[in-house]
DNA sequence: CTGTTAGCGCATTCAT
DNA sequence: ATGAATGCGCTAACAG
């Protein structure tokens, strides 16, 4: 397997390398002709040519580097998806840095993508300090936030309506006829579960019930935590317990379902339950999970073209490029049958 | 953020390039001294060094390839996190192949995998023809396979014990008294699926039960077909009909509780069913599934480090290496609620 | 439209 | 132990 340079093409089609090269680059200044000729040349000959050379010489790659955290695959898949979905019809390619432990996320944002590797970054759902990553996009290296919800941070980012959506899923259980509604938070740390917690509160609020403090429980990510703060609504007096829970995530949900179900109690029939996300096994759970979806397939997708853009456009330092976009994907309300109408 | 060179370092510590470069290559011949003088004007400053011009010069690059298919997605979060802990831990990067559609399947092969980006290729879960990857292999370039489970293929594979999985499964069936047990099949091109059937064949025929073609059914993996297949199962005569049914995947395994309920019998009262994989979902289902766990990350640590073995090893045309080395990885049973003794 | 000439940043001989 | 020279394969002015 001898690798075939751009000198040997050159050789081989009597021409010199600089033309070989704009035929590869597209140049419209090429005889149509020759052009083709060439590129016959290359078919026959399974030229390719050599990347690192290409990236060396124009100062840039034509790769992009996504950043995801270990814990949320499951989450991710999908987002992952939607990139691919728009990357694979353009030349980059996707170099993904996964830490699976946090210690080594510095080493990650300060090493590797100093390294000129990546042309710009995507970063996916993460609650890692975002300082380094505003540094990076200052220096002149495009970065996009996927759904991590950082209000303060200065870089474009897209994102799903958590407000909305949580809003919404409370608004679902009112007209069920619900009026004890609880909540069981995820990460409080997290931008997105703030948010979600905020639409929970507003939603109440705007039907004229009141905020009971008690109703509203830590959950985290662990399952253990999540069925405790269950456990506790449960063990509420019965004309104080909740008929009604809207949990900030599926998982938690899944959890939320299982205490309840430990305990002697019926989903839906004596507790409705609202999860958030929409996981592909939400469907499958039974019962079958009420939940709001987020769009994660289009979350990737958006992103991906989003970052090319900004990529595309170079360095952009125009005034609407000093107000980094950022875009909120709507959620919606999946219904199915974990929630009911309060007996 | 004007990038600093190679050159700008050997200025600024009154060395030359190549003095500097030795120390970058971790050469014994330097002066301990000056190399650690060195090393901490590289840290200062914040220096790393140009990938794409390390590649270039080298001649390899540190990145590894993983080719995806864009279906196996929720297997595959797994793997990825076991090969993500192995590669972190290295000098090297992944850079992801997702093919959303199987016709750029060539495409990637061909051109981008040829364009010497990749030190060496992990092809994970999929069913698109094994030549073109031989052929790189036999070219030089390391692959390794991962629950791609291609008998004939000349490559290295770290792959799942398919065939003890199902057999394990019937077992249990057959321990719990169950004589007439369905096979809901996966995609019978791969051939995973195929010894998923061999090995519930085997069990049965061990159990002294004779062959019931009726009882084994297409289900490939569309949840409709699963829902016509196991229709038809249930269809069958009382005494004919199936008291348990083996699934090839979780995800059958879902459709087919799914149309066993909806036809008003129970899970597992009625009917008991064993899936296969043990996706993260199957603990929520419910009733929460009995499956046939595959080893995902372990599978994508031993891919990874396999992968890297053959890198490191350079060529190795010894005679160990013409025998492609084939890991197959043990399966466990994890016993649920969707399987009883026989009512 | 096409060829000439210089690098891109680094590794790697060969000298010293 | 260190420096000078050369090349990896390609792009990008600048000429013609």
């Amino acid at each position: 397997m001898a690798r075939l340079t751009i000198r040997d093409i050159a050789r081989m089609s009597g021409l010199s390398k600089s033309t070989v090269s704009l035929v590869l680059n597209n140049s419209p200044r090429v005889d149509p002709a020759t052009r083709e000729r060439v590129l016959e040349l290359m078919r026959q000959h399974n030229y390719v040519p050599n990347y690192a050379a290409t990236a060396l010489a124009r100062g840039n790659t034509r790769l992009i580097g996504m950043i995801v955290p270990g814990l949320t695959w499951r989450l991710v898949a999908a987002i992952n998806y939607g990139v691919a979905s728009v990357v694979e019809g353009s030349e980059y390619e996707i170099i993904l840095y996964t830490s699976t432990n946090d210690r080594n996320y510095d080493r990650v944002i300060e090493r590797i993508l100093a390294s000129k590797l990546s042309a710009g970054l995507l970063v996916v759902t993460h609650n890692q300090p975002l300082e380094p990553l505003e540094k990076l996009h200052r220096d002149g290296l495009p970065v996009v936030l996927v759904d991590t919800l950082a209000t303060h941070a200065d870089l474009p980012a897209i994102v799903t309506d958590n407000y909305g959506g949580a809003h919404a899923a409370v608004r679902h259980l009112l007209e069920l006829g619900h009026r004890r509604i609880a909540c069981v938070e995820g990460l409080m740390e997290y931008p997105c579960c703030q948010e979600r917690t905020r639409g929970y509160t507003d939603a109440l609020a705007e039907a004229g019930i009141s905020h009971r403090p008690e109703l509203v429980q830590a959950g985290g990510f662990s399952a253990e935590t999540v069925a405790d703060s269950t456990r506790a609504l449960l063990s509420l007096p019965k004309r104080r317990r909740p008929t009604a829970v809207f949990a900030h995530s599926d998982i938690t949900a899944y959890a939320v379902m299982e205490t309840v179900e430990d305990s002697g109690l019926k989903v839906p029939d004596d507790i409705s339950v609202v999860g958030f996300d929409d996981l592909a096994s939400s469907e499958h759970v039974r019962p079958a999970l009420t939940t709001v979806r987020q769009p994660f397939e289009e979350m990737g997708r958006q992103a991906a073209e989003l970052l090319f853009a900004t990529i595309e456009g170079g360095p952009g330092e125009t005034e609407a490029s000093r107000q980094p976009p950022r875009l909120s994907l709507p959620t919606s309300l999946i219904v199915r049958d974990s929630t009911s109408t309060v007996a």
